[in-house]
DNA sequence: ATGCCTTGTCGCACAAGA
């Protein structure tokens, strides 16, 4: 079973390359972020009329998640716990029968946090405590999960093409990268991290500046595993060459295969 | 040092992204 994570940018302006990287891929599942979009406003007829069930957690204008499925959706969670106050759209979270069982998989959109020192980053922050109680909570279920998305965070230098250029930037700030850690510590596998242990596994590289063409990357869409599901990961890769295409994301999908029976 | 692009918005410039 092949389960991705992407962060399209807009799923309305990236709908043909959406069906053109499911048609090429053929994943089972894709989380998605920042679909700048509603739920009323997803492209949900294109997508199922490939064989996907779709559940979407909306927003007008910005952030905005969903979760596409070959199989069905169930138990769908729309919402981060732990702030009833916050409205953003980052998170949703659903289970998928398989032969071995069930499969459960979040899609997240972690805050950006730039400028440090402002609201932006405190609200990152928080954001990343509320995922670290609700991951403890998930773990406890010992069920095979995977925690997708884009975390806006640079884990470790290696992870960028030009770590210095980043030192001030909200990605690799140390308390950031302490969050994700205590994420890790909890128990997870970062997958693409086990299959591709060298550096240049970028995930993103910025619209200006010719990033693309430098191969000016950065590793920030993670995938995330329970430690029964890293017991069924077979691979992990990134689709670099999406970003190549016309009318690129400025992030690429990351993909896993598990072994689910 | 700054902006470099891109999307979406009660557009006609700006916020937000990373």
């Amino acid at each position: 079973m092949i389960i991705a994570t992407w962060n399209i940018n807009g799923v309305k302006a990236r709908i043909e390359t959406l069906l053109t990287w499911l048609g090429e891929r053929r994943p089972d599942i894709v989380c998605l972020q920042e679909i700048k979009s509603v739920t009323e406003g997803f492209p949900a007829a294109e997508i199922e009329a490939r064989g996907y069930n779709v559940a979407v957690h909306g927003q007008k204008g910005f952030n905005g998640v969903a979760i596409l499925c070959k199989r069905p959706l169930e138990d769908v969670r729309r919402g981060l716990p732990g702030d009833e106050a916050d409205a953003q759209a980052r998170y949703i979270e659903a289970t998928v029968s398989v032969p071995s069982g069930v499969v459960r998989v979040a899609s997240i959109y972690q805050p950006n946090g730039n400028p440090v020192g402002t609201d932006k980053f405190a609200y990152k922050l928080a954001w990343a405590a509320r995922l670290e109680t609700h991951a403890r909570s998930l773990l406890g279920l010992e069920e095979p999960l995977v925690l997708a998305g884009d975390y806006n965070v640079i884990p470790e230098p290696i992870d960028a093409k030009s770590p210095e250029s980043w030192t001030d930037d909200a990605l690799f700030q140390p308390e950031a990268r302490a969050s994700y850690r205590r994420l890790i510590n909890l128990g997870l596998t970062d997958a693409l991290r086990a299959c591709v242990p060298g550096p240049g596994a970028y995930t993103f590289w910025d619209y200006q500046a010719g990033a693309w063409q430098k191969n000016n990357g950065i590793r920030i869409d993670h995938l995330l595993l329970s430690p029964q599901a890293a017991d069924r990961l077979e691979r992990a890769a990134v689709d670099a060459h999406v970003r190549g295409w016309e009318k690129p994301s400025d992030h690429v999908p990351v993909w896993l295969a598990l072994d689910v029976g």
